[in-house]
DNA sequence: CGCTGATTCGGATCAGCGATCCATATAACC
DNA sequence: GGTTATATGGATCGCTGATCCGAATCAGCG
């Protein structure tokens, strides 16, 4: 690459990513271009669509994601582990406001530039949830794939002014409805039960 | 209004509702009045904005929803009335994909045209949700407004392509979440606890 | 250093969007 | 039938992202 398309590009970044976390990532790909003094084509040859500009501005965030889930996972317990990701996960797209329906159609679209990175980032969850599962910490009738949904969910509502204030309470509704009590059932089998499997609460439908 | 106004009028609801259901909410306004066979000026003077649109077309929806509401508290148990409401709601939002944003857009905005009927239907919720809680069936920290913002986020999921396989299983986790166990806790007590608020669970934070 | 060829740039343009203007057409009333 | 208030829709505006292509710039070689 040239030496001054290197020097735009990382140019277009530094200023697409201030006007993004202030605009919210649907502002005009005009106004990032003007506020980098730049064409448009330029802009638009550097980053095709703005899913690619999005996965070279985030990429990095989303490894650092995905290596705290690691970390968690060594450092706390399963249960604490998973919350406290989830947790870091939501919070960290309201620094984006509107990545999350663009994550959301990235997930299951492999021409999206943001498909491997979302994939990434389920899989770590899916991890972390399958730890706490093994330990009967979370119930069992769900995957990484339903934990994604929750977090978009939740991030979602955080993007929304009118749903945003309730952002905390909602997380832990849901955290309530993902984990398992340790201590649930009064102590009958305070330890792992033998079959942690298929969580014997209301057989809904 | 003059007779070729109105019919010009009812003319536009129908076809709008025919092409919203079969494009979504985000249709341009131009394929409208290019389907109904009329002026772009012609549909923006009935309908001002894409709201006042989806309120005159939605509102016999809404009330059809908001006196579901009242049957359902009448005729069934408190439990199975919430969970049935919730997910007729959710069910609904599927024939118009992509109203939940705007809804949710509403709720708190008096400006939109779609704003009364939100704000009605967010009532009938509270009234159900209030209605289980004070029989100990569903948890007692959260309120109308987080119930909406439940629902929207449930609807907002099923509108997703990626999300919307795993729909019904949202439904289950989120209904467990809010839903107080009538059997909770082995047969300590298997009538209304005395003190049924503030569910004792793990006090998360 | 200066030339040449490949690369990059960005103004111009296009189709599409919702919003608005206003001359024209039409319904309703006398 | 004439008059007037109302409704219509083509034209236009500013905006969006996409694309084209002449001009400017860089890099490497003589």
């Amino acid at each position: 690459m040239r030496a001054d398309a290197r020097r735009n590009r990382d140019h277009l970044l530094a200023v697409a990513g201030d006007v993004i976390s202030e605009q919210g990532v649907d502002v005009s790909m005009r106004d990032i271009a003007r506020r980098a003094d730049v064409g448009l084509a330029t802009l638009l040859r550097h980053f095709p669509t703005r899913e690619a500009l999005l996965e070279a501005l985030l990429h990095t965030s989303f490894h650092e994601l995905t290596a705290r889930a690691a970390e968690l996972e060594a450092s706390q317990a399963v249960e604490g582990a998973l919350v406290a990701w989830v947790r870091e996960c939501v919070a960290w797209t309201t620094e984006y406001r509107g990545v999350t329906v663009l994550m959301a159609a990235a997930i299951e679209d492999p021409e999206s530039a943001l498909h491997v990175s979302c994939t990434t980032l389920r899989a770590a969850g899916g991890r972390l949830l399958a730890r706490a599962q093994a330990e009967g910490r979370a119930r069992d009738d769900i995957d990484g794939d339903d934990l994604f949904a929750l977090i978009a969910m939740l991030a979602w509502a955080g993007d929304q002014p009118a749903l945003a204030p309730r952002a905390d309470r909602l997380f832990a509704v849901l955290a309530d409805a993902v984990l398992v009590d340790a201590g649930d059932r009064g102590g009958r089998g305070a330890e792992k039960p033998a079959q942690p499997s298929t969580r014997p609460r209301k057989p809904r439908r």
